[in-house]
DNA sequence: ATGAAAGCGCTAACAT
DNA sequence: ATGTTAGCGCTTTCAT
């Protein structure tokens, strides 16, 4: 395999001038640069990157952390990171956790050890030793999926507690006072974590009482917010409104209020949490909580690119989100 | 910050007693590992992973590449690539080419300059010259999503055309003979192609005429599929039964049956392709062709691996597809 | 079981 | 504009 070595050989020159014409082209003559050009061509030459890294300390790579990408939530981002990062010519390494803070701690260790220039992280819960050995590697670092106000993360996100007590009050402005709940694992996502803490905290404030048999907490699965809604609707006084914490459990709790004949939202409302595509498509289009996930990637992606050429340490950046109407929920009927 | 050279002064032993430690902990005296492991603990020490690989000529990555992630088809096979990969060690650098074969071109050159020990494609059709660099650069390869028994290229794949074919007849089956079809745009996807193909031949099989306006080629987002399908209902004399070459566009036309009162299956049939999660909670259920998206993933990872190890060659594969029989498709009324 | 030392292929001063 | 050369931090062979 040709190395610049050889390439420099063929071409005359010395290494330094094919390093030259790969990174700095405009430094070498233009007819040097083409000799030097074509001859990698003609060899299909592939400069090594994991060489230039080492010598140069920076490897134009960053690694991005996310529990899951069987979901269209966190693709979202994702591929606005993904866009963001290559189009300023970085390369961006992917570490799915499965909600594991044992895989996500490996994970991190494998992309420190990969010299990623940068690392984004989803939600802000984590070991204080993994952040340790973040900084001890001076690995610039941004927390996305959640707001950490009260940490010293920089932080590029929305504020899920907010967000979350916007969709519950929006059910209780319409008059429910039997409000259900389904959302993610909280042990193991923070997001979850605040979004329930806002659905509680808000009924509380409003004098609703708490009712254990109407929280629901499951895996980012359509099937499994049907499941749920279906245990629901089988209670003796089921809820006539269910705040979904996502787009996807919503969709299956759509379902089952369909394979339970009941109307959305005529007998039962419902609201969702992502903005996801596929809230314009249920049947009925599905009210919900707009959340900025490409915005949010990208400005990730640039802030932390920005970091990594010292251009600027990461700002803490709270985004807004939007309660969309749409034709899911419907006032309590007397 | 800290390298194997400090960690060996601390520890006062060599860099390669260090080395030993991380690599082959079992060839050092359990006494000096431990001494050895304690230091490195306490600096945070992460092992320069690229310096690594530049020495030892394998990078332990391998390289993925995809047209989208912010739609579940092509996340499946990832996540499940990715666990492979994860599981033997190796970690997964994704590239997103946007459907663009100069994008594609583009991070296929990163990649190898990345050092991957072996990639992963999406789809089949690309310059001769990608493939040409490849071979140059002694990087092992699978295509998937695409089967090519007549090119020489190993594939582990389902075969898109037998699919088609099977959705087509299903729908002949019922005795509909004005058949639409929405699929991706095949100048840029060999899959959407073969799709596409299958679809034509099939009718032309059965003597049933092509009509240019029952075909609809547009992005995999819902909203386009719910537009092709507006636009059908819109006909003088509109199909009665639409092969949908993928679920996310099936969702959106289902959606636009909605718009147009048009009750599925009885007043127009709908069978898409994937059976995606989403394809069980539409509403109806959407019959559609099972894809075997994960085992493909899975067993793409694991050949690529078996063979960067250099255990085997990569033999091509053909995964079986299913026919989902749901609810979304129904006898034409006579 | 451990150490010494020669690279791996490139970058980046510094020199010319 | 181009060349010389000393590393970057690790692995690995060969000694001991």
């Amino acid at each position: 395999m040709t190395t610049i070595k050889g390439v420099a050989k063929i071409a005359g020159v010395s290494t330094a001038t094919v390093s030259r014409v790969i990174n700095e082209p405009n430094k070498v003559r233009s007819e040097t640069r083409d000799r030097v050009i074509s001859i990698m061509r003609a060899h299909h030459f592939v400069a090594d990157g994991l060489a230039g890294s080492l010598a140069s300390q920076r490897s134009r790579t960053i690694g991005l952390i996310i529990p899951t990408i069987a979901n269209s939530i966190y693709a979202l981002s994702t591929q606005a990171i993904q866009r963001a990062s290559q189009a300023a010519g970085y390369t961006v390494l992917v570490g799915i956790s499965d909600f594991s803070a044992k895989v996500e701690e490996a994970l991190i260790h494998r992309l420190i050890e990969r010299r990623v220039d940068g690392l984004i992280l989803t939600g802000a819960d984590r070991n204080e030793e993994i952040y340790r050995k973040i900084a001890h590697n001076n690995v610039p670092f941004v927390v996305t999926w959640q707001l950490t106000r009260s940490r010293e993360q920089p932080t590029i996100s929305f504020d899920n507690y907010q967000a979350a007590r916007t969709a519950t009050e929006h059910l209780i402005s319409l008059g429910h006072g039997r409000i259900g709940l389904i959302c993610g694992r909280t042990e193991v996502n923070d997001r979850a974590f605040e979004r329930r803490r806002a659905y509680e905290e808000c009924l509380d404030r409003h004098g609703i009482n708490i009712e254990p048999d109407y929280i629901h907490e499951c895996e980012f699965e359509m099937f499994e917010g049907r499941t749920a809604m279906s245990r629901m609707i089988a209670l003796e006084s089921p809820p006539t409104a269910v705040f979904c914490a996502n787009d996807i459990q919503a969709v299956g709790a759509i379902a089952a209020c369909h394979d339970a004949n009941l109307r959305v939202p005529n007998d039962i409302s419902i609201i969702g949490f992502d903005d996801l595509p596929i809230a314009q498509c249920t049947i009925p289009p599905l009210t919900t909580v707009r959340v900025p996930a490409n915005e949010m990637g990208n400005r990730a992606a640039v802030a932390l690119i920005a970091a990594i050429r010292g251009k600027s340490g990461i700002k803490t950046l709270e985004l807004p989100t939007e309660l969309i109407l749409r034709n899911s929920t419907a006032r309590l009927k007397q």
